[in-house]
RNA sequence: GGCCCCAUAGUCUAGCGGUUAGGACGUCGGCCUCUCACGCCGAAAACAAGGGUUCAAGUCCCUUUGGGGUCACCA
């Protein structure tokens, strides 16, 4: 922005933990218009480097959901660039060689402290109820040589950040004006964890300025820790990017979306029989507009009339109402011919049919049984109505019912893949778990994933299902069950 | 709790000092119609509160209230 003649380029960081997310989606969305708007490039870079948490099948997915949104990018992992690798997790020297510069110059240093040390702390300043939380800085004073020995004999350590101590920094933000923070406010951040890898904050500055980023646009959640990001800029003496932060979308009551409250995986969506196109331009009318009236349009032409000042600040709700109704519009539009691809697409094609054909082949006497037989394959969400009696487990009260739904999800949350037999152990280990007998656990899934008491096996059922549609018939179901006890 | 952000109907939003505060989703009513849906017409529904500034405040400033985010070897 200070050069006029450095051409835009802006990227989106996600980290691949899990299914892609609708947050991510959204904040594609803004940097893709933004960077094809101003003749710039659109960088997708994964931000992998918290090995607990990274999924096997999580990168290929977001891939997959951005690209079936139409939201393409210039450079990433998957077809390279100038400016690669861009996966952090390929990065590891660069952040090495990038943090070796910043402790010799005295602006980080090296933490020795434990994990354990560091929660002692923590309870001990939230016990007398400290207004500012964090690092207390215990190894700062640490003499350089002598740490450098410790390191170099392979003591476990961080490298943190040495903040200034006294002064504000200022965050520069282009849709809401200056942001003072006081650095009193904020700790030593850790920059190099303990395995050799990189914090977000490191490498997201040192990618940034490394692939010439100009526009950092990314959720408001991240707006204070921007501070830090700014000593970081100036620690290195590099120019910091332009900061805008978009609100955050929200739940029904407003709190930061998540996956307790509302679907965001955009599988669910896609699951459900959204059409792409539906779904960006709904999340294109969530905090911006154009100006006018005008509801329903194209990227192109969001593109086309977009700029920073038609943003509006406050977290949009994330309404499934208003996207089902401009999915009709879009719907209505399509040719009979179209219709008939999109329908394809999602349910009635032969791979799917494949993958019902084992399920109902033993299942059916005319061929006329099927669609009665497997009408919840091909339904969003199901009415318990006429089976509530029965979703119940023995001496369970229903609000137990409904927290072993929820573990249940949890547990197959934290498994990679989606496939029968992993949701059968589970299932196994979990009934054992709870004290409930296969037969009455497996049934209550049946009746939450079938609504009926005749099924295929449950979990070749959920196995086919796919997990978005499985995981949001637990939760209404647990909501269901929560709310009659 | 500290710090930071935000604030027009239940929801998404227009408004950028002078408007009967506009549009959309949802809700309700009606029309159309063999049914349903679509479509069309209509209704209820908002400037969080209090102080300023100004001839004039939804619009500018302050305070309060409310909501949110963040305070990890997660991003």
């Amino acid at each position: 922005m200070s050069s006029p003649a450095r051409p835009v380029r802006v990227r989106i960081a996600p980290s691949p933990t899990g299914d892609p997310h609708v947050g991510t989606a959204y904040m594609a969305l803004f940097n893709h218009v933004f960077a094809r708007q101003q003749g710039g490039q659109f960088i997708l870079r994964i931000e992998d480097t918290d090995q607990t948490r990274a999924r096997a099948d999580s990168e290929q997915m977001i891939f997959d959901a951005l690209r079936w949104l139409g939201l393409s990018w210039d450079e990433g992992p998957d077809i390279g660039g100038p400016y690669g690798p861009y996966r952090q997790s390929e990065r590891k020297a660069i952040y090495r060689e990038h943090v070796g510069r910043l402790v010799a110059g005295g602006h980080a240093y090296r933490c020795f402290c434990t994990a354990e040390r560091l929660a002692e702390v923590r309870a001990e300043q939230q016990a007398r109820k400290a207004s500012v939380l964090g690092y207390d800085r215990h190894c700062r004073g640490l003499d350089r040589a002598d740490a450098e020995r410790r390191a170099a004999a392979g003591e476990a350590h961080t490298v943190r950040l040495a903040m200034p101590l006294t002064g504000t920094i200022r965050v520069d933000d282009r849709l809401r004006g200056a942001v003072d923070f006081d650095v009193a406010q904020i700790d030593d951040q850790v920059l190099l964890k303990s395995d050799g890898m990189p914090t977000y904050h490191l490498a997201n500055v040192v990618d940034d300025h490394l692939m010439e980023i100009t526009h950092v646009i990314r959720a408001e959640e991240w707006i204070s820790s921007t501070p830090k990001h700014v000593a970081l800029y100036q620690a290195f003496g590099w120019e910091p990017p332009a900061w805008h932060h978009l609100p955050l979308l929200r739940n029904a009551d407003r709190s930061k979306i998540s996956k307790r409250k509302n679907p965001v995986s955009i599988n669910y969506y896609r699951d459900v029989g959204i059409l792409p196109q539906a779904l960006v331009n709904f999340l294109g009318l969530m905090g911006w507009s154009f100006g006018d009236d005008r509801e329903k349009f194209t990227v192109d032409e969001m593109v086309a009339a977009f700029a920073w000042d038609k943003v509006s600040l406050g977290g949009p709700v994330f309404d499934l109402d208003k996207l089902t109704w401009l999915n009709e519009k879009y719907l209505h539009e399509l040719s009979h011919d179209q219709l008939v691809d999109a329908l394809h697409a999602w349910r009635f094609s032969r791979a799917y049919l494949l993958k019902l054909a084992p399920l109902v082949r033993e299942r059916i006497k005319r061929l006329d049984e099927l669609v009665p037989l497997t009408e919840y394959f091909f339904s969003g969400d199901l009415d318990y109505t006429p089976v509530l009696a029965d979703l119940a487990v023995p001496d369970v009260p229903p609000a137990g019912v409904a927290q072993g739904l929820l573990a249940y999800l949890d547990k197959v949350e934290a498994r990679d893949g989606w496939d029968a037999a992993m949701l059968e152990e589970v299932g196994r280990a979990w009934a054992t778990e709870l004290g409930w007998k296969t037969k009455h656990a497996f049934m209550v899934l049946r009746l939450v994933v079938a609504a009926r008491k005749a099924s295929p096996p449950v979990f070749d059922v959920m196995a086919v299902l796919g997990k978005e549609v499985t995981r949001r018939r637990l939760r209404q179901a647990a909501d269901l069950l929560a709310r009659r006890a």
